[in-house]
This record gives C-alpha cells, structure tokens and sequence, in this order.
DNA sequence: GAGTTTCTTGGACAACTGTCAAGAAAATCT
DNA sequence: AGATTTTCTTGACAGTTGTCCAAGAAACTC
C-alpha cells in the first residue's frame, strides 16, 4: 500500500501493470513446475528475463507475488467451460463434451493444476492465501454449477445436491484423477471420463 | 550362539525402531502444525526431547524421514472406519454414522489431514513420494469401498460406480469442508454430512 | 570395573533463502 | 542537449536450511 500503489498511480500504469504480468506468467510457469514449496524468488527470476532484485520493485514481498500469481491463473481458468454450456444441444452431448474437457485439461493443463491444488492446500495452513483461494474456488464452483444446470434444463430434471456439493464431486474426481495420469497409469484419463459420466446423470432426480 | 546374538539384535531393532517411532511422532506433530514447506529438521527436533542431529543418526535424510511419517499416519488412518462398517445394522444408521464420523475427523483431526493433502500434493511435483502416497490412497479408497459395499447389501442394492470414482467422491467431499471448516465457516460441517448423505444412496441402482 | 558398542549432543559447514539498498542503465521530460 | 525520473542490476545482509562429524555420554558385555 505504499511504494507500490504510487508507481501505480502516477503514470505509466500500462506499463508497470504490463511487466507484473510477465513476471507473474514467468513465476507460474516456475512454480508448476517446481511446486510452491521449492520455488524460491531467485529461481522465477532466472527463469525470466530479469535479475532476481526486480521483483521487489514489482511487488512488495513473495506473498504480495505469490497471490498475484493465483488471481492471473483465475483469470485463465475461468472462461474455459462455458463454451461447452453454449454450444450443448442435448444433455447426452454435453455430458460427453464436459468428461472429455475435464480428461484434457487434465492431460495438457496438468502441472498448472497440480500448483493450483498446491497453492490451495497452503491456504489450510497459511491464513494469508485463504481469501483469494476461497474466491477461486467459489469461481470454479459457478462453473460447474452452469455445467450442472444446463445439463439439467437440457434433461428437463432437477438437481438434488447443492452447488457447493457438486463442485465437491467432481473436484474429486479430477483430483485423483490427476495424480494418477502424472504417475502415468494409463487407464487415469478414461476412468476420469468414466466417473464423471456416471455421476452427472446420478444428480438429477431419477 | 545364534538365540542369543539374535535376541540381542532383535532388541536393538525394535528399540531402534521404537526411538524411529517416537521422532516420527513429534515429525508428525509439527508437520501438521506447519505443513511440509515450512517444517524443518531442526523445528521438528525441537518439537522433541532430543536434538537436531540425532534425526540423522534415525534417517538417512529428510526424505526418509518424511516418508517413514506418512507410513506411520497410514497405520492411524486405515482402521478408523471399519467400526462403523461393523455395528451397522441397518442401511440409514450407517449412513448418519458415516457422515458424522466424517464431520466428526474434519473437526477433531483437521490438522493431521490438511497434512495428508499436503503431503498427497507434493507427490504431484516429486517423484519419491508417490509410491507411499499411491498406497495409502489405495488403502483409503478399500476403506470407503467398504462403507459404500456394506451400505449397499443393507440396501439390497447393486453399486453403480467403481471403487476409485467413489472413493474421489467422498474425497473431495471432505476436502472441501476441510477448507471450509478451518476458515472458520460454520455451515462446513453440516454441508459435509447433508453432501454424504445425499451422495451415498446416488451411487446405488435406483 | 574395564572395554566395547550404541546413542546423543552441539557445533561447523556450505548452500540457500527473502530482503534491501546503492548505483548503473534506460527512458522520459524540459 | 542536460536533467530527472523510472527501471533494472548487482552485491551484500542476516537468517535458515540439510548435512555431516568429532567428541562425549550412556548402555551394555565380559
């Protein structure tokens, strides 16, 4: 709240607002990678196009860095299922479109989820992450309920279980899945769409 | 000759691993307070009655000692549930007693679990831990097949879903409340026994 | 009780951490 | 152009980390 937000409101916001996205993009990119536990400010530095003292002009300390990753990684998250929501014409298609979204991310986005569930666990610990973790979360869960409700208007049912139990579920899902598909047993990605597709439809009331 | 050297031996192994044991507990202890990034050998041995270097003299090195205490957790976890399985008499008592002895380990052993799902994370990022962390999720996973196969011969139903989908189900079920409840929301409780009651009888042919 | 093995201590080490400040370099302004 | 502000580098700091080791304490054997 000092030095900081006077670079910011003096002139060239663009410009410094510019550059924190590009470390935070560089430290994302460390951090999926190594895990928030083993990655130090000098490790993201040099794997940037910076010295490690830069980030002290950009932002205030590693936590002040570390949030700021989380919330550009929410802005990525976001937006991703719902032109599955759009582009659903029956509840069977999207049922399959979403395992099948849910089985890719989890095969080409998996290392940055694998620090998204890392930064989150810190949060049990660290009182610090837990706002910006809670409002992620509650991201993520308006976006399965969209996903949820479309596929239930699609079937013409209601849903039996509350907004915060069906991210739940399928958190859980892709959750063990993903371990599993970085072990590399082969069989993680099916039984991820398979699970997913079983549980969808047991949502509704039968 | 060989009674004697081997009762010898013998004592020195369990005493050996009886002092493995007890630092393990007190790694354990501290572990769950501070988390895997923040716990050192040094904090964890002042956390004990002895001093840093003896962790070296019981473990090759931190790693060892690490997994050595996730094995140990493993042998706290595994039997916890069966009870329920075993004085279930009828398919209702035994879902209530399942989702309050859920709510119940979120409120009492929070701190011990949000470490599991610590630990379970970093198995994402280093390989060395995955092997331990695949078992005991292995072990976890036939403790819910229990609850849910038990409940399902109550019911004189058939089960609808596989042992890991059910097993990622409740798993992240009570993550989310395990979230929720040390942030200190209230309804965390009652949300996570209202999600396994209601998801519990889902995974049954209707 | 002497001798041997087992256990424990505390210190030393080198590497690493987050942080900061002084100044070089670059960009901007007058 | 020079002056001034913004950006970035470099090196230093104090603290912490995992690891190792010599030396002493304790337990045990004979």
């Amino acid at each position: 709240m000092t030095e900081v937000t006077d670079r910011i409101s003096r002139r060239q916001v663009d410009k410094f607002a510019e550059r924190r996205a590009q470390l935070a993009t560089s430290a994302l990119r460390t951090l999926s990678e190594l895990g928030y536990a083993r990655t130090s400010l000098r490790e993201i530095a040099q794997n940037s196009d910076f010295s490690h003292g830069v980030l002290h002009y950009y932002f205030r300390d590693k936590v002040e860095l570390i949030t700021y990753c989380v919330k550009l990684y929410k802005a990525e998250c976001v937006t991703r299922y719902d032109q599955i929501v759009a582009t659903a014409r029956s509840a069977d298609q999207l049922r399959v479109d979403f395992s099948q979204a849910l089985a890719t991310t989890c095969d080409e986005d998996g290392s940055m989820h694998r620090l998204w569930y890392d930064l989150r666990n810190q949060a049990l610990f660290e009182r610090s992450f837990r706002e910006d973790v809670l409002e992620i979360d509650k991201t993520l869960e308006l976006m399965i309920w969209r996903i949820v409700s479309t596929y239930a208007d699609l079937s013409a049912a209601t849903i039996t279980v509350s907004r915060s139990t069906a991210y739940a579920l399928f958190d859980g899902l892709f959750q063990q899945a993903l371990l599993r598909h970085l072990s590399g047993e082969p069989k993680a990605l099916d039984d991820l769409r398979e699970g997913v597709e079983q549980t969808l439809p047991k949502l509704l009331l039968p």
